[in-house]
DNA sequence: AAGATATCAGTAATGAATATTGTTTTTATT
DNA sequence: AATAAAAACAATATTCATTACTGATATCTT
C-alpha cells in the first residue's frame, strides 16, 4: 500500500537540497527547482520536501525568527546563524560527551518531570560579516 | 516622540500574562482578556504582546512546532516542553558555569565565525504525562 | 475643558502552508 | 508495445496566524 513511484521534480528537488550546504526554505527551493521545471508548482515542493523528511532523508530546521528550513545533513549536528546576515551553517558536532554535559547540567535544575533530548541554535557572527566592518 | 499612553487594554494583557507561569500564546491570551474586555480585539492583543517585548516587559518563545508563546519571565532561563502534552515550562538555571560550558563546547568545533549566544530547548516527559501510564 | 494623538475595535489584507480537483506520469500487467 | 491502476502532478482554493488599515475613542498635555 501507497507504493512510492518515482518522480523527476522529486528528484530534482531532493538533487537541489543535497547540493547546498547551507538551508534553504520551501520559497528558496522552488525558485531554483523551477528554473529546471518551470512548471513546478509550490505546492509539489512542499509536499516533496515533507516526503524526504517522513522518509528521513531530510531533517527541518525551524528559526527562531518563525521560518522553516530544510538540511539534508542527517548526521548529528547543531545550526549557528549569523546575527548580521540570518545565514545557517552547520557545526558538525557528534560528541556524547558534550550531549551529556548538556542534558546533566539541566537535569540538576529540573525538579518535576524527565529530560530526554534537546534543541540548541548558536547564534554569533559568520567571517563574512566579520570582516564587512 | 511616539509617547506610550496608557491603555487599559494594555494592563490587562500584562495583567493576565503575569498571572501565569506558563506560557499561552496570543491566542490563549486573547480568550482570557476577552472575558473582561469583551470587544478587545485580537488585533489588539498581538499588538499589545508585541509592544511589552519591544520594551523589554516579555519575550517570545518560538516552539519547534511553529507555534508562538509569550512569557513574562525575564531573568535568563531555559524552557522545557513536555512531548506528551506539548505544555511548556521554565527550568530556572542562571548558571553562568553552564552556560560557559555549553559555548565553549561548541567552539571547540566552529572553525568560522564566533558564537556569542545560544537558545536551547529541553524535551522530555511531564510529571502528570508519566503518571498517566 | 479643548486640542493633539496614541490606542482602540472592526475589518481587510498578507503570507506561509495545506487541501482539493481534475490531469499527467509512472509502473506493473498483459 | 499497449493498457490499466494509482501515484504524483499543476493549478487553484482554502486555511490559519499575523499584520495593516480605517475611522472612532480614550488618554494626556496645556
Amino acid at each position: 500500500m501507497a507504493a512510492v513511484k518515482y518522480s523527476r521534480q522529486r528528484e530534482a528537488i531532493k538533487k537541489f537540497l543535497y547540493s547546498r550546504k547551507d538551508h534553504p526554505t520551501a520559497e528558496v527551493v522552488y525558485n531554483n527547482v523551477v528554473k529546471e521545471y518551470p512548471k513546478i508548482s509550490l505546492g509539489t515542493v512542499y509536499r516533496n520536501l515533507s516526503f524526504l523528511v517522513d522518509h528521513g532523508e531530510a531533517i527541518t530546521v525551524p528559526c527562531n525568527d518563525g521560518s522553516v528550513h530544510f538540511d539534508c545533513n542527517l548526521k548529528p549536528h547543531y545550526h549557528f546563524q549569523c546575527t548580521g546576515c540570518g545565514k545557517i551553517s552547520d557545526i558538525e558536532m557528534d560528541d556524547k560527551a558534550y550531549e551529556k554535559k548538556v542534558l546533566d547540567g539541566a537535569r540538576k535544575y529540573m525538579d518535576s518531570g524527565e529530560i530526554t533530548g534537546h534543541v540548541t541554535f548558536f547564534y554569533g557572527i559568520c567571517n563574512d560579516c566579520k570582516n564587512k566592518k
